[in-house]
RNA sequence: GCGACUGUAGCUCAGGGGCAGAGCACCUGACUGUGGCUCAGGGGGUCGCGGGUUCGAGACCCGUCAGUCGCCCCA
């Protein structure tokens, strides 16, 4: 069998029932996005290969797709341009580019594919669409709480009842690895082992710390410092926090933060879904303060995100603060699927009424009747070609059309129409006026 | 990038050296003004690709490509 017409490899087409479920999901992002005042942003597939390199640590320069050098310079390999690895590092270009045009506080939404040379797997693709929002220019917390809520609100409205947002901080993480005596160099190996406890359990961790080169003492103490023992409330988990971090300054600052972000998320949506959780580490290496991951109950992640107040500055001189969250579309429509949580608005036909040709001298008047219809606001498919009225009936019934017309010698002659409804089999003459009201409240009455 | 398994009709798969198969789907008819159910018939294949062994390869061997699952990493 031919594999030529299968879409490169991790890259998918959108078949039409595909994209009316990636239509529905993001008509409810979108809202709820510009409901917190985010404003749509869009960036070029492509960029500058330069501006992507060294943001996202070794693993990311790999995982990059790479553009190589057109026309002279092709044998060499080289390449000066990637396909966008995210939609994060393209903000903060766009920031450090229009910053004086930008409004101070820059809360953008942004809904685009990215593409990573990674090994596709189940959910898992390399091209997959993200749903950014981030908010530029402010350190308070309230713009992780804010964004943390316009997540829950995205998932509630999309009929999840089961997703926690995990919550934990960078400089929190260092100090706990500090307090361990895990050496700095050796931090961030260390969070992506201790990033796994719940995969592989605490003495995997410890081999896997171990492996990475930390000491089995510190990798010990690291693990216990991590390990979620007794109670689990956000409550008890900063008050042993707080006890392990001592006096270490900037682990203290990141406990604050935590606090509060805590505290003020309670007059939001996501307030009870917020679970302090001192393993997470996320993998992304820009993530300096808080950051977050929301989970559903035995699926996994569907996202994540976190503040990076010096990824901006990586593209111009001064700091400016950002936090932001990243749905992966792909992951929510899965999950969406498997749990059949679409409406079944989602999933109806493409037309409300074929519109069947009784001979080839009919297929004006087919049309006529057709546009009739349309400018009632019906969604109506003509049949192109004079075939057997029972051909006709077969496709509409294959195509899952509730009604089909048929305009024979009979109705010619009576000025009526035959209104055939698909569902009950039985069918009645309409007067010929009278059709596109007719069916607007047939259609009416059963979606209601 | 590493390891294991799988590539045969549009789809799901059987066949493991001797004529290329089944179910579903599709097309035609039974049904000259009507879909679903039933019955009868029909079309459809570079057996992933390249090489080798053999009188003979879909099957065995080598290579390669693709897919799936672990590892790695991630949404």
């Amino acid at each position: 069998m031919s594999t030529s017409t299968q879409p490169a490899r991790g890259m998918r087409d959108f078949l039409p029932e595909d994209v009316r479920r990636r239509a529905y999901v993001l008509d409810v992002v979108t809202d709820v996005y510009e409901r917190y005042g985010f404003e749509p942003l869009e960036t070029p597939a492509v960029e500058n290969i330069e501006t992507l390199l060294g943001k996202y640590g070794d693993e990311g320069n790999r995982l990059i797709f790479k553009i190589l050098k057109r026309g002279e310079h092709e044998q060499t390999g080289q390449a000066d341009l990637a396909l966008r690895y995210d939609l994060t590092v393209p903000l903060a270009r766009v920031v450090a580019e229009y910053r004086g045009t930008l409004p101070k506080f820059f809360k953008r939404y942004q809904i685009q594919p990215v593409w990573r040379a990674d090994r596709p797997a189940r959910g898992r693709f390399r091209e997959f669409y993200q749903c950014d929002v981030d908010a530029i220019g402010s350190t308070s917390p309230v713009v992780e709480v804010e964004v943390c809520a316009a997540v829950s609100d995205v998932l509630e409205r999309l009929g999840f009842g089961d997703f926690t947002i995990r919550l934990n901080h960078r400089e929190v993480l260092r100090g706990l690895l500090d307090g361990a005596g895990v050496p700095e160099t050796l931090h961030d190996t260390a969070l992506v082992a201790i990033d796994k406890l719940d995969k592989i359990g605490a003495s995997g961790v410890v081999e896997e710390l171990v492996a990475r080169g930390v000491g089995p003492g510190a990798a010990r103490q690291a693990l216990e410092a991590f390990t979620a023992t007794g109670d689990a409330s956000n409550e008890a988990v900063l008050a042993r926090l707080s006890t392990q971090i001592g006096s270490h300054a900037s682990a203290t600052d990141g406990l604050h933060t935590l606090r509060a972000i805590l505290q003020l998320s309670q007059a939001t949506s996501a307030g009870p879904l917020l679970r302090l959780d001192p393993s997470l580490a996320r993998g992304l290496s820009y993530y300096t303060g808080a950051i977050f991951e929301v989970a559903v109950d035995g699926i996994g992640s569907l996202g994540g995100g976190g503040r990076y107040d010096n990824l901006v500055g990586m593209f111009s001189s001064g700091s400016v603060p950002a936090c932001g969250f990243s749905l992966g579309l792909e992951r929510i429509l899965v999950v969406m699927s498997e749990r059949g949580m679409f409406p079944a608005s989602v999933t109806r036909s493409s037309a409300d009424v074929l519109a069947t040709v009784w001979n080839a001298d009919a297929l004006t008047d087919t049309l006529a009747l057709a546009r009739l219809l349309r400018a009632a606001g019906l969604r109506v498919e003509v049949y192109p070609d004079a075939d057997k009225i029972g051909k006709q009936m077969k496709y509409a019934s294959s195509r899952g059309v509730r009604f089909a017309t048929i305009v024979g010698d009979d109705e010619q002659a009576a000025g009526t129409v035959m209104v055939k409804d698909l569902t009950t089999g039985g069918q009645t003459p309409v007067p010929r006026g009278e059709v596109a009201a007719w069916l607007s409240r047939r259609l009416q009455s059963q979606s209601a």
